[in-house]
DNA sequence: GCGCCGATTGGCT
DNA sequence: GCCAATCGGCGCC
């Protein structure tokens, strides 16, 4: 995937990431999985992101970096969290991986995460960067020459049908509309009301 | 230097 | 549905 991919609004970046493969191998382990729900954040204007007023720290350094670039942090004290920076280098937008479909390397999954439902793998953000491997060690790293890619949407000729609701788990401009699900994926996050907006 | 808070999760009521 | 776990950044004293 090319990088200028990245360097449009995060919330366009939000809504075609839906449907592509993140191939992970960390570890000579090989885990896969089809992204569908994802979060945007849009950098120094939005009250919710880590860049907010330009805030910039040893932790989201990352976030500041060129459009294609991992930004992980540790959110809790206790789960990681993957983004990838979006849109020009400095204005720290980026899109949150919310939730995948596990598609490959189940087995390695199921080790790392040690649920008894294979639909606990990776649906949530935490969740999805144990299941995968993802840790501080990605942060910073071009994502295409990281041991984490996302590599191509699944061409299946049907248009994803998007659902799009407010952003969850956050205090500050929380109702902006910026969470896009597969509309009716049954691997996303939680279980909330949608609005479909998309065919 | 100290205390509070968070883009979460999983276990318990 | 509620809440503890756990860490680093940040505001404030």
């Amino acid at each position: 995937m090319s990088l200028t991919f990245f360097d449009r609004p995060a919330e366009i970046v939000a809504r075609e990431l839906l449907g592509t493969l993140v191939v992970s191998s960390v570890d000579g382990e090989t885990t896969a999985g089809r992204v569908v729900e994802t979060e945007a954040y849009l950098g120094y204007d939005d009250p919710a992101s880590h860049g907010y007023r330009h805030r910039r720290n040893q932790r989201n350094a990352a976030l500041f970096g060129p459009p294609g670039t991992w930004y992980v942090y540790l959110s809790y004290g206790i789960h990681w969290c993957a983004n990838l920076v979006c849109e020009a280098e400095g204005k720290a937008a980026a899109v949150l991986l919310r939730a995948l479909e596990p598609v490959e390397g189940l087995d390695v999954m199921r080790r790392r995460r040690r649920v008894a439902a294979d639909r606990d793998l990776c649906s949530g953000p935490g969740r999805l960067c144990q299941a995968l491997g993802i840790t501080r060690s990605l942060d910073g790293l071009p994502m295409p020459q990281s041991p984490v890619v996302v590599v191509f949407r699944q061409a299946d000729g049907a248009p994803l049908s998007v659902a799009e609701t407010p952003r969850i788990g956050i205090t500050k401009a929380a109702k902006w509309p910026l969470r896009f699900v597969i509309a009716g994926s049954p691997w996303a996050s939680g279980k909330r009301s949608w609005v479909v907006t998309g065919p």
